[in-house]
DNA sequence: GTCTATACGACGATAGAC
DNA sequence: GTCTATCGTCGTATAGAC
């Protein structure tokens, strides 16, 4: 059961660094140091080795998403929640980077990473309300659908408009942004608070980019 | 000189169909009922077909970020604006569907590709201070660079949000949804008049969906 | 300008020896 | 489990005839 878990390991850190859509699987087994033949006796292809990370992902994703339940409480919650979010797809990155591009290689994982963005979708939502019921936001009713399509448009494609605009990737820098890029969305249904709320902000991130 | 446009056409009608990674120069050539020979005559292959789909592309691009210049004087002419900007994106969306893996395959798109962007966020960013001058918005200094990124993220990657979540697309249908996306990420800085622009925003929106 | 034919390389995949 | 060797497929690219 060594090498098998070698390949997953080396194959995620490479895909990570290089993108999938680069890598065949003579590569995989090359940075291994090991046969084209003995990768596939581990695993039919690379198909098969991207199917078994994307389990360890979706299963992973899940519990956080679990975990949310009624654990938001604050704005600050808030923060914390998106953070976990974030670092937890960012272990993860390559299937963010081309997310179109790889699900129309693999349309079976494209049926799964619908239901995974469904159920973070959901519980964005679920977050707005929390977070409304005790006054600590107030959103009009017919921008909750909006705003909740609105932030996980964010966290789907942070990574690729990363990618965009600039050559170098700023590396884990890019979470602290990127959770402050979401809270920017709430500031302004935070009402009298929220020039207090996005002065919090700004300092706490501030000291994270040190 | 007929072929030449006639490659480019069908190309343009088949990248936005099927995607452009999914498609071989051979099968271009099938496509248009030439021979591969023939189409190697015209364009050196996928790439160049494919730059050249750019270049028009990018030239559109810029007359309308140019045209704009002044021209938005009210929270309508925003609307307009926005139109504008999707439906020509939306002529060339093979380029949105899947921008990282094909900004990975042609480099020297990648720069050009990025300069737009640049601009295009110049652009927005000049518009929120031409509805913040009389009034018409308020925004908080501090957030005025999250908006304009925001804005320039869902204007990127709507195409690609819409293909992530259904397996059937909207097609134009979605232009109206996405300006509407974009004008629910301003309304908030109208201040009181935030309920009546909302109120109107979706009155427009549903007469434009029959 | 357009065709047919073909060479070349990359990648995915498998068979069989150790 | 791991290796070497090899085959088939597919996409790119060019040569040469019409």
């Amino acid at each position: 059961m060594k090498t098998r878990d070698r390949i997953l390991e080396v194959s995620l850190l490479l895909f990570n660094e290089e993108g999938e859509s680069g890598l065949s699987s003579v590569d995989i087994a090359n940075a291994l140091e090991i046969s084209p033949g003995n990768l596939y006796y581990h695993f039919k292809g690379k198909d098969a080795i991207i199917r078994a990370l994307y389990d360890r992902f979706d299963e992973e994703l899940r519990v956080i998403l679990r975990g949310s339940k009624g654990g938001v409480a604050s704005i600050e919650d808030n923060w914390v929640y998106i953070y976990i979010l974030l670092e937890e797809i960012y272990d993860f990155r390559f299937f963010y980077r081309d997310i179109a591009g790889l699900l129309a290689r693999y349309p079976d994982l494209a049926v799964r990473f619908r239901s995974l963005i469904a159920a973070k979708r959901n519980n964005i939502a679920q977050i707005i309300d929390d977070l409304e019921r005790p006054g600590l936001i107030r959103v009009d009713k017919r921008l909750k659908s909006p705003l909740a399509d609105q932030i996980i448009t964010t966290l789907t494609f942070w990574l690729a408009g990363d990618a965009l605009t600039k050559d170098v990737h700023d590396g884990p820098a890019l979470i602290h942004k990127t959770v402050f890029q979401v809270m920017c969305l709430m500031v302004p249904y935070t009402g009298e608070a929220a020039p207090t709320v996005l002065g919090r902000m700004i300092r706490h991130f501030e000291e994270a980019k040190q």
